[in-house]
RNA sequence: CGGGGCGUGGCGCAGCUUGGUAGCGCGACGGUUUUGGGUACCGUAGGUCGUAGGUUCGAAUCCUAUCGCCCCGACCA
């Protein structure tokens, strides 16, 4: 993409009510525009990363043997009065009439809805296990929304709910998603932590928030801070095989690591003391197992092998798509701006052009441009009529991990640099050997 | 919902106390500057002062109502 035909619309200062340093950042970077208390419009930077983490989040649930669908935001109260949830829900509910004064809700989460389209197509043991999932659009009327995207009102929600015959089974479905979610944070370029956790609105006794340390986080955790330096990374892992997948949670679950809410100060104590950590974490996921709760209230039932008939075990799971750009910014930032982490960059590099109208500069920017689109990395060329200056501060703002300088001085000499944001190490190399290195660099993300 | 604060060009703000026909910086646009980390200078455009009503010869300024937004708290993916 070239910057004077794209849509960024960068801000030199900063907005007066943005307070914490991601909300600001996604402002100042043409990320987003608030429209109204806690909703936003997704610029097209931000939407790039947007659909970049939804790409994540699909990838990875579609390994795990997840199914992919799509819900609507509007759903019937009926569904949730069979629940109870349609009065216990409260005021974050957000409820709306038709014009024939029929009851809608914009779905704050869809256990009622995906429960229904379960029991009216499934019937047998033999189709389990089923997990079906979705991103969609969710809505939640807080008292209070803050801090840009991170705690919004309309925000972006994967959702996964998985159907089981039995417990273990469920409880192998939980495991699952536990595995699932550590290395689609990984590839985020996020340490999230699975934390045992309260269970909240959505029931059951099964529960881990999983948290991405940051001074900024809502709630506040108790750590061994050794579960900071385990890795999942390119592991295979067989998602049928129960005892592996247990093994691994076991792994990322046995040191201590838990919010506020579930605290257990006398645990907390036999933490060695180099090791006991208190913070604060900005919750981007957590799972539940829950049970029966649903199916048994919506007549969500299987029949066994053994012929009888029994209300099916569910879970669910969900992953905060819209607050991850947030929670991620603010784990990768300076002060000059956004450092995007390789796995969700909006653009793979940044080319940036000293001198516009040179020839051996133009010629040389289109170049690698060219030749990093055809080894499929995209750029984006900052091809205005500006100065230096004002170019690399821009690509310090929006935060593209790489950039590729290119100027008449350089081009003498046959090379260009190549810079990276995170360590603003720069190194000078043929622009073939340029592309070469990034191509490098990002297979393996 | 309780407490506090703010609505004035795209953004950040001044003006309001002591009513007199709106100003600054940034940005945008047009020039000059040819420039390797937000350059300098010249010029141009852009505002029913959140909205409604009231007081007044006259309201951004005073009064009333209303809407919106932000911050602290309780609550939350």
């Amino acid at each position: 993409m070239r910057l004077s035909r794209y849509f960024l619309p960068v801000l030199k200062e900063t907005p007066s009510d943005a307070q914490i340093v991601s909300h600001r950042l996604m402002l100042r970077a043409g990320m987003i525009r608030q429209q109204a208390a806690g909703i936003y419009s997704w610029l097209p930077l931000g939407y790039r990363v947007l659909r970049r983490i939804e790409a994540i989040v699909h990838q990875e649930q579609e390994r795990a043997g997840h199914i992919p669908l799509l819900m609507p935001t509007l759903q019937p109260a009926d569904l949730w009065r069979e629940s109870g949830r349609y009065d216990d829900y409260g005021q974050e509910m957000l409820r709306i009439q038709d014009r024939h004064k029929r009851d809608l809700l914009y779905g704050p989460t869809n256990e009622e809805m995906i429960t229904d389209i379960f029991r009216a197509h499934v019937g047998s043991y033999k189709d389990l296990p089923l997990t079906l999932y979705h991103i969609q659009w969710k809505f939640r009327d807080e008292i209070r929304p803050r801090f840009g995207v991170m705690r919004g009102r309309e925000f972006l929600m994967k959702d996964g709910y998985n159907f089981d015959v039995d417990r273990d089974a469920a409880l192998h479905a939980y495991n699952r998603h536990m595995v699932a979610y550590l290395r689609t944070y990984e590839r985020m370029g996020l340490t999230a932590i699975p934390m045992r956790a309260a269970s909240g609105p959505i029931g059951g006794d099964n529960t881990h928030e999983f948290l991405v340390l940051a001074q900024t986080g809502e709630s506040e955790v108790f750590y061994d801070d050794r579960v900071t330096g385990l890795k999942l990374g390119d592991r295979a892992v067989d998602f049928d095989n129960r005892t592996e997948v247990a093994d691994i949670c076991g792994e990322f679950t046995n040191l201590y690591a838990r919010t506020d809410e579930t605290h257990d100060t006398a645990l907390f104590d036999a933490v060695p003391e180099e090791h006991r950590k208190v913070g604060r974490g900005i919750e981007v996921g957590q799972i539940f197992y829950f049970g029966t709760k649903y199916s048994e209230a919506m007549g969500a039932t299987v029949v066994t092998a053994d012929g009888s008939r029994v209300p099916v075990e569910m879970g669910s799971h969900g992953i905060g798509v819209s607050r991850l750009l947030g929670a991620i910014i603010e784990a990768s930032h300076d002060e000059k701006g956004i450092i995007w982490p390789e796995g969700v960059t909006p653009f793979h590099a940044g080319i940036v052009n000293l001198k516009q109208g040179d020839a051996a500069a133009d010629g040389a920017c289109d170049g690698l441009y060219k030749a990093l689109e055809a080894r499929g990395l995209t750029a984006l060329y900052d091809d205005r009529d500006e100065r230096a200056g004002a170019k690399f501060a821009t690509m310090d703002l929006i935060g593209l991990p790489w950039r590729i300088t290119v100027g008449p001085r350089g081009l003498a000499k046959g090379v260009v640099e190549l810079t990276c944001r995170r360590t603003g190490e720069s190194e000078e190399l043929s622009p073939e050997a340029a592309v070469d290195r990034l191509a490098q660099i990002y297979t393996n993300w």
